[in-house]
DNA sequence: GTTAATACTTAAGTTAGTTTCACTTTGGTA
DNA sequence: TACCAAAGTGAAACTAACTTAAGTATTAAC
């Protein structure tokens, strides 16, 4: 099965809102994450169900198939193996690496792909905190929660983002607040739901409602 | 100037043609090399000649411009640094990297490159003994010759290879010849002109005329 | 110098992926 | 239960890169 880039970019669309939505993905949601058309989204759909990757009922929206989802989720493993080789060994940032794995994950080598896994010595998890699939496709589900869902006094471990935007990550960067850094949470302020944060190195940050809910934590030794 | 893959692949076609060339690249020469037809090519050229990236006339052949050259040395540059990687950091043998490379050199952000130049210590030469141009776009030469032109007892190091198709460089991994080995000139047996050499490990090994013309080396201690 | 073979270009048509625009289906609201 | 807005599809047309087929230049041969 040799699919073109952009056929694997479909796919990877696919997986993506199909298991944060967990229903059929709609046209209209597949053009907005590729920022195509969506009479295209309907074209290029309808050529993936004939190749069974994808399954596809009119105006109902489309899942992967189980080939699909193999296919999609050894983009991911590749996405994030990259993103981890830039950030661990090339020194990139956390926010500077997603584009260049956008492009480095399309490279058709399973070879090299195994090789690199190795010299990264398997990581779990990439740079913000998602979990790498085996290569076997399995994915180790991360048990995260929020950080808002957490207690004054308690002790976290930064271990990933819900959101990874560019802006986020630099925002986070600028406060200090990489992944692996153990926080203690301070008081929060009832009128806006902004939260204390003390730091390791003593700092105190304060950040807001939307930032404690988009931040994955763990508790201290758990 | 965002060029298409298919677009750099022309223009590293002319590099090669041209620099070993040294005339213009012929539309048969172009097409021979990429696998297309002649008329691709003549199609693509003109559209690269109205780029500024390539001088061309009709019925005459087409060389680089100074700006597609440029262009050229960034994309050996990108896959000689890659195929270093490859071979240096992922355990690849010299006879796997051309065509992973071949895909790695299109990815683009000139940041990677740099990184990844730095996190390989700047490597001078790729794993077939090829120069790597530094970011400036400067190519080291090194004074190379072939083994067959050297004499009886003279002794050498294995710098690089002028034949780097995957058969020869398996060839030259069976015989225990890899790159930086040294090696004694032994007899040359005139009716086929094969000739023998002497290995660090003792062994003796055979090589044709045709091996000894496509072995780049050095003297010892020169 | 004409001719034949080779090299090259042009023209027309193909494929993958896209767009725009008009049409159809769906589903919530009254 | 009928209607309308939103969502989705189909058709036609575009672009990049390719092919084949046919025509034009160049070169080599005599």
């Amino acid at each position: 099965m040799n699919l073109s880039e952009t056929e694997e970019n479909y796919l990877k669309a696919l997986y993506y809102i199909c298991t944060d939505g967990d229903a059929a993905a709609s046209t209209n949601a597949i053009s907005a994450r590729l920022e195509t058309s969506a009479a295209s989204v309907s074209d290029m759909i309808k050529r993936l169900a004939d190749k069974d990757l994808v399954i596809y009922e009119k105006y109902k929206g489309a899942f992967l198939s189980k080939k699909g989802k193999t296919i999609a989720v050894g983009l991911v493993r590749k996405h994030r193996l990259w993103e981890f080789f830039l950030v661990d060994k090339l020194g990139f940032r956390w926010d500077q690496v997603h584009e260049v794995a956008e492009q480095l994950e399309h490279v058709k080598s399973p070879e090299l792909i195994l090789k690199l896994d190795q010299f990264l010595g398997f990581p779990k998890s990439d740079p913000h905190g998602d979990p790498i699939p085996d290569a076997a496709g399995n994915i180790q589900r991360l048990a995260l929660r929020k950080l808002s869902s957490f207690s004054e006094n308690d002790e976290l471990i930064l271990m990933g983002v819900s959101d990874s935007s560019v802006e986020f990550l630099q925002y986070l960067n600028q406060q200090g607040l990489n992944l692996g850094a153990k926080v203690k949470l301070g008081s929060k302020f009832p009128f806006d739901q902004s939260q204390e944060l003390h730091l390791e190195n003593k700092l105190k940050v304060v950040i807001s409602l939307h930032v404690a809910n988009s931040l994955l934590v763990k508790k201290v030794n758990s």
